[in-house]
DNA sequence: GGGAGATACTTAACATGTTAAGTGAATGCG
DNA sequence: CGCATTCACTTAACATGTTAAGTATCTCCC
């Protein structure tokens, strides 16, 4: 009960196998980062094209719809780290796309929001982005696409408040 | 036609949507960014423990279960990018977790293949790997992982094709 | 058998991911 | 008020992602 036999698509491997785990390729990391992967090799070339990073536009896209908003809460909407974030408006700022502005009440907190430029830009890139999210959506079901999705928030949702485990116990 | 209201969770936006586009957060790349992060953030703290990476601990897991590969197999294996693996190999065998040696027959290729120390490693770390595998499945439950993975296979396969599209046209 | 082209990596350069530490500004409380 | 804490970022340091070049081999064909 302790091994597993080998995988068929490797039938002669020696040895070695002294850690019986999962099949590799089929962990659900794997299977999420290929999918993710096969999805943004569609739209790295055309975001390439107008000098954007997936994040950069990220934080546009985020910025577009919020108006205005606050470092941590951009950072929450755009999924990036504070230190990630904190680069990536540098550059974006200096590029003229957005605009900053420390708020009044609390220096501490700065305002984010987008500038002409910005939005110009997202305008440009719009297009095309939006008919390669229609050819992937054709391609793969919208029906499938919706289940999908579905799917992942739940995982989500399953595993939330799990890795922050420590919440109220040790602190070290 | 060409506008669409505003997201309900954000009613009050004043202006700045001159690009209507689907609701940022709901897009199927960062469902998929979300998720693969709640399931990452799981298994990030025991690899720490031991001093490794995710994608460190995806190439010694791929060796574990084939043996000895040229980096190129190993490449996609553990689906990394080249000059990734390039440098993580060199720091694994710095740390004595990994072995190479050139092919005789060509001395471009090189053989990876994991040490004794290696596979103690992975020894040492997969029990807790497996338990938090098996935390995960309980959560969201094993039929519907297996759902999950099957739709992302299909996912990737629909869009096996698309982005290489240059395959045989346009060239600079 | 020799040189053009293909292969299998490796380096380089720049951007982000991830964790820890630093900085300046608010807050709470004695 | 005064000062320790907390907060909202920013910097720093190290590892990987991503694309482009570089290097050493190997292949093939004239």
């Amino acid at each position: 009960m302790t091994k597993r036999p080998a995988d068929p698509t490797n039938g002669s491997a020696p040895a070695a196998r002294q850690v019986p785990m999962r099949d590799f390729s089929r962990s659900l990391p794997m299977s999420l980062l290929r999918a993710r992967e096969a999805v943004m090799r569609q739209f790295r070339p055309s975001l390439r094209e107008h000098g954007l990073t997936e994040q950069q536009w990220r934080i546009l896209r985020a910025l577009a719809s919020i108006e205005a908003a606050e470092v941590t809460e951009l950072a929450r909407t755009a999924f990036l780290l504070g230190p990630s974030l904190s680069r990536i408006l540098r550059d974006l700022e200096a590029r003229n796309l957005i605009e900053r502005k420390t708020a009044k009440a609390d220096q501490r907190r700065s305002m984010v929001s987008i500038s002409k430029e910005g939005v110009k830009l997202m305008a440009a890139v719009a297009p095309t982005s939006e008919a390669i999210y229609a050819e992937i959506t054709s391609r793969f079901g919208a029906r499938k696409l919706a289940e999908l999705q579905e799917m992942l928030g739940e995982l989500e949702q399953s595993l939330a408040g799990l890795g922050a485990g420590n919440e109220a116990s040790a602190e070290e």
